[in-house]
DNA sequence: GATGAATGAGATTTCATTCAT
DNA sequence: TATGAATGAAATCTCATTCAT
């Protein structure tokens, strides 16, 4: 199984994305300094309140700002949370060492990799993929777009999946698209659970959730490491 | 692996779930009817313009009566929201097939008639079942509901697997609450995408669908049919 | 100069003209006197503060209800406002006794009867009037909606005109067109200055008003009553 | 009929006027650039938007420069639109031909000359008419100014038709002072619906125009050319 | 002078909920 | 019960004006 080494991550599951719509940054430094504080506010908001509840007044107080001024940056709380996913995508999309997996690896290896990498990044900015989850749904803007970021890393991941059973290592009878689409939600769905939704519930342990996580995704596709 | 053959669909993912919070049913006919009625437009507006898009008025007028009478059967939209769900949820729950597994099919025949019978409900309520998801991330009450609910058949699951690794048919290296929770979540993920989150996708042949999800599952835990 | 006896005035000066985006009339008692307490209370405060000043908390403030109850009865200023017009249009467009003038008149008495008959009915609604030129130059709906009107009443006085001049009995050198138009936007503005737009100056004698025009409008046309 | 041949079109209709609220110039050469460029800018604006549609900010994007450098030269768009009209007064009230009118000509042919004139500037400026008279009726400072203004040339056109009543020239049975704000508020009316207030209608032909509005004047004080 | 960020009063609009009829 | 009018607390958004740099 031969993956790029770049974003190993990507093999599983879909990253987070920004939108495109994003306005040309303060030529100030004050601007600038004021927009960061106003989108690190956003943050902490949406975090403790959840989108859906946050009112922009909310996110001004934070940042101590009159309201207007939100609007000096932003038109829309859509668009600021825009503008945070586009602050925090590189933490969440470079995760790690993903450049570490060496050719050398097996497709066991590369899995337990890939799946380390992603469980760990979502697990660093879990209250930030729940909040993530609670907007595609909410909003069909933010929903579309990680449909589509979803579904790239599905087919690539098909792909793989299609080449491994060609090569004899894995199970014929799956069908790569929908066993694709399966095994990347159940690594995504899973780490939300028990990452951004683990309300009060017990932790899990970080080492035997990528193993199971890994092994699951290894049996289904009949890999023996 | 013995399963219950009331509601075999409890094997792998969670059912839908009402509230305790309604209030006795309307004594006289013309209350009831209302009450129904009351309860189909919400169906319908919340179907077509989703939970949040939603106003009462919206669901009065398709009911056709007047703003106030929906107070005299409901207090908000999350109570009438509970009681659409109790409505349909024997329809959710017993999907028909489920009693035809019989006590001598192979844990891989269970698990197929289980998936095939989870499946077959979400689709044709597959519009509901992604309100419900909705309704889930946006209310509280109604995510601990699903929660617990969730929680109650994956530790069923987790039970089954354990016994199945006990008597030797399933891989033993498998953590069995964290396969549990993924398999759950990797089959009520996957049916969300095709049958409630579809959005002009192409669709999914079923039968390959169940096919895909059973045999992972098996090969997860190791299973040869 | 033979007119319809129908609406005399309507030889001279455009008509005022409501719109015909009108919700239907509400349905209960109740609601038709809160619509008609609401539009008396728009134009009380419209004739007291002009358009553009009149917020419609203000109008609410005077028919003494809640902001939100504007809402039931009407979306915008703009729609409220059409309906005042609507309210006051058949005073405004059948000013009196038109239908008197008689066959035998000459064009000279004819004219004046027409004057008249204007004057008065702009004398008697003059601050209305002055709203209605306020919003026409301030909301292009109105405006090519008084446009329109005016276009047609014009064309009507081009026609007689032309008649007359047929005839003999005026001066053939003038462009019926133009001269319909100057003469009638003659009247209606200097209307508008002594009865919209009279700030504090000289009250007009009426008589000599419509003696003036009358005679300024036959000389022009080189009739000799 | 005598005219003092500064500006014969001060027989027929008001000038435009600007206000006394203005500062002193600025000292500096960039100073005066920057002002000019503001005033251009807020012409471009005015006309393109209308007055009341114009917010400060478009004017200091359209002048290129930034929102507190309009407060360095003005205090209000108020006193941008008045320091914009002193710097077309001139053009606007020596329209050129004016002085060619000689002491020999018939009170016909000053007629014509005066009101060729007017036309002919109100016809260079017809956005800037037409934004005056916007002006005028919402703000009510520039209103009044207006409204003085025009008196004062009413009145000299009132004192004209009296001395031509004097001396057996114009019909004797006319009130002076309404037959002059009558006629005056024709050619000015006249003007504005043809230039200022023309949306997409036919041109009229500018020579018929001139010769029509000056024929009634005179068929209407029964001067015969 | 110039900049552009910051302000905050003020206006509109929505809608769950109450209440008089 | 049913009606639908009335309420009024939010929340958003605009923009003239001020001010620190």
């Amino acid at each position: 199984m031969t993956v790029e080494p770049k974003s190993p991550e990507s093999v599983l599951a879909p990253p987070i994305a920004p939108k495109g719509l994003l306005r040309e940054p303060p030529p100030t430094d004050r601007g600038a300094r004021r927009r960061a504080a106003l989108i690190a506010a956003a943050r902490t908001v949406f975090e403790r309140e959840g989108y859906l509840n946050t009112r922009l007044q909310d996110i001004t107080e934070e940042a101590q700002c009159s309201a207007g001024t939100f609007y000096t940056y932003f038109k829309t709380k859509e668009e600021i949370f825009a503008a945070l996913l586009e602050t925090v995508q590189e933490e969440m999309l470079h995760p790690g060492v993903g450049g570490q997996v060496t050719d050398a690896a097996t497709a066991y290896e590369v899995l337990e990799a890939s799946n380390r990498a992603y469980l760990k990044a979502y697990r660093s900015n879990g209250k930030l993929m729940g909040l993530l989850e609670e907007v595609a749904l909410v909003d069909p803007v933010f929903g579309e777009l990680r449909q589509r970021r979803a579904d790239a890393f599905v087919s690539r991941n098909a792909r793989n999946i299609a080449d491994l059973q060609k090569r004899g290592i894995a199970d014929p009878d799956l069908d790569p698209d929908v066993t694709a689409r399966a095994l990347s939600a159940m690594v995504s769905r899973t780490a939300y659970r028990y990452f951004a939704a683990s309300r009060g519930r017990k932790r899990v342990n970080f080492d035997k959730l990528v193993e199971t996580m890994t092994r699951i995704w290894a049996n289904a596709l009949q890999i023996t490491p």
